[in-house]
DNA sequence: AAGGTGACTGTCA
DNA sequence: CTGACAGCCACCT
């Protein structure tokens, strides 16, 4: 398992409930700024095999990014019943729930 | 082993 | 606001 993986599913199982990340928040988190489709690939090979929050990461857009309807479905209902509001679009309030991560690698984001 | 794929994201029109 | 494009890179076949 590369260190990547480690430290997304590490972050993932961070996420607390009644919050939610995006896979680009994530992938940034874990040291990859641009492997937010990583992040969705570990998501859905880790989550079988290990017990991940995968219902707490969105997309950047703040919505169930799933295509598949009935997945997609069990996740809004894990988010809701978790108190996180899902519009009927799928749509969440990032700006309420969105977390923060703690452990952020040395990420020198200069502006 | 090599190539295809995707539960993404930021940019441009 | 929506849609199209291209970059991205670990996982799967």
């Amino acid at each position: 398992m590369k260190p990547f993986t480690a430290n997304v599913i590490a972050i993932i199982k961070q996420i607390p409930e009644g919050r939610v990340m995006t896979y680009g928040q994530i992938a940034r988190a874990a040291g990859s700024p641009r492997a937010a489709r990583q992040v969705v690939r570990i998501l859905h090979s880790m989550s079988k095999k290990h017990r991940l929050p995968w219902h707490r990461v969105i997309n950047a857009k703040g919505q169930v990014a799933i295509k598949d309807e009935v997945t997609a479905m069990e996740q809004k209902w894990q988010l809701e019943a978790e108190g996180v509001e899902v519009s009927q679009k799928g749509e969440i309030d990032l700006v309420r729930y969105q977390f923060h991560v703690l452990s952020e690698p040395d990420n020198n984001i200069t502006l």
